[in-house]
DNA sequence: CGAACTTTTGACAAGCATCAACACGTGTGG
DNA sequence: CCACACGTGTTGATGCTTGTCAAAAGTTCG
């Protein structure tokens, strides 16, 4: 399907404007650039690890993921992806996929030739950097995941996940109380949290059995955020929302640091 | 102390080079960022979480680590640092660090005024799409880890971070053989991968049985890189270096998809 | 209505954590 | 120069969290 309308991606555009601050003319050139749609369905692969990638996506409506399998078949997934953010900013750079992405649930998704997008940081520094921003935030995500799967039991890292998506999908203006859309499987789950199948069915269980969350089909809702937030240990910093969000969603314990025997605390 | 060469910054732009094209007057212009060096030792911080960054640092020599305290004051390490590399363009542009970095060796680091790397990238863009093209990779390295500790067992995690370091650091030209420095203890090897100090013990104990490496004092050397980097799963592709080495240091096996019922295989 | 997923359950096993103690090396101060 | 403290590495006993396997119940969709 060929572009026809210049607003299919003002959602991307509104993201990034969450973080930088861009010209009326940054904004022209950046709903201005060439792309194609695609209607995609489930478990659809948008890039698959390994290819020679040649655009760069947005998802316009419908949520995606991030995966690599590992040598022993294991899946894990890297990240979830909810409508409007811009997918593919790396592999554009890199050329080569170092991992899949998928659909998780039915969308579509425009795809936006690498060329167009590295013109476009050349000419308008702003988006440029806002693009940068973006994938510096991602990273931060990337991080705490790497936390949450090394250092939290299997409870708090169901929970965390299901925070993460719900302050992201908030911050976006996609959902308004407390209950979302999350079209992902308990096998999915697992993969995002680094267990199995099984044991993300027991958290679950126990999560709703404290009346923290109740699931009916793919609808999370979530019954007690501050309790939910506490035994997730979840903190929205790393996120790098603006402002007043930090503030609503913080889990009620701040981070302190752990002072081992032998830290020297000075700072240089 | 204060800046006195032009050189100072000459492993970092070096590093720049080896995934970009930069002309004569981009060197010049990377090469005359104004900077502090502080020598720094062993766990000095050289940023704290929540502390706010204003500037962008150089690991001029020594080896460094990120790390985040969760909410059970257990700590997780989110990458190693290896002499010569950027640590925080990150920081310098998200404004509030989310995580802090700490020598692990003594060493030196250039403190770069963030104004000064803004203003570099905007002035000349090649050095901008290098820095970004430096967090790209050092994404797709925080997913690695993310699959590592999230769907290997014990002993791969372990194996596959040496692997990784050796790696790096032949990349970039700082061992030749199969031995390298690395200053990191147990306990440091286990909030890495995830595990406890005992069990990592353990693991290194069965590597060294096996001989496929040996470990005195905190020099490690790889006696059959085929076998280590077997079982590591290892796979260099993730760290997007050019060229040959990725030849050089792939395990035997190919990653593949992994192929679930219901996951529509087609692209679109 | 049947086939293919997905969720749930139970019994059991295993990998890794926990705890505690000891060994070893190194630097330091009495 | 030795004694001592301290960080680090090593070991063994034990137990819990999470994984594995298998089967049944529920759900979705053509």
């Amino acid at each position: 399907m060929l572009a026809l309308s210049k607003n299919i991606l003002a959602p991307a555009l509104k993201k990034l404007e969450q973080r930088s601050v861009l010209s009326e003319a940054d904004r022209a050139a950046f709903l201005g650039m060439p792309f194609n749609i695609k209607s995609m369905s489930a478990s659809n692969y948008i890039i698959r690890e390994q290819d020679l990638t040649k655009h760069c996506c947005v998802l316009l409506s419908g949520f995606a993921f991030r995966s690599k399998i590992v040598g022993n078949g294991a899946r894990q997934i890297l990240s979830v992806h909810i409508p409007g953010e811009v997918l593919d900013l790396q592999h554009a750079f890199l050329g080569i996929a170092d991992h899949s992405i998928q659909m998780l649930s039915s969308g579509n998704v425009a795809f936006v030739p690498a060329e167009a997008v590295h013109e476009i940081a050349v000419a308008h520094p702003a988006i440029g950097r806002a693009m940068w921003l973006e994938t510096l935030a991602e990273s931060s995500i990337f991080r705490e995941w790497i936390a949450n799967i090394g250092r939290r039991n299997a409870l708090s890292r169901v929970a965390h996940l299901l925070c993460e998506i719900a302050v992201r999908l908030h911050s976006a203006g996609l959902i308004d109380g407390t209950r979302y859309e999350l079209p992902m499987t308990q096998e999915q789950l697992a993969d995002a949290t680094g267990l199995t199948t099984v044991h993300v069915n027991r958290m679950l269980q126990k999560l709703r059995c404290d009346g923290l969350i109740t699931r009916d089909k793919r609808a999370i809702t979530i019954g007690n955020w501050k309790a939910l937030s506490g035994v997730a240990d979840f903190n929205p910093d790393y996120l790098h929302l603006n402002g007043a969000l930090s503030q609503n969603f913080a889990s009620s314990e701040g981070r302190l640091y752990r002072v081992r025997p032998g830290d020297d605390l000075s700072l240089a």
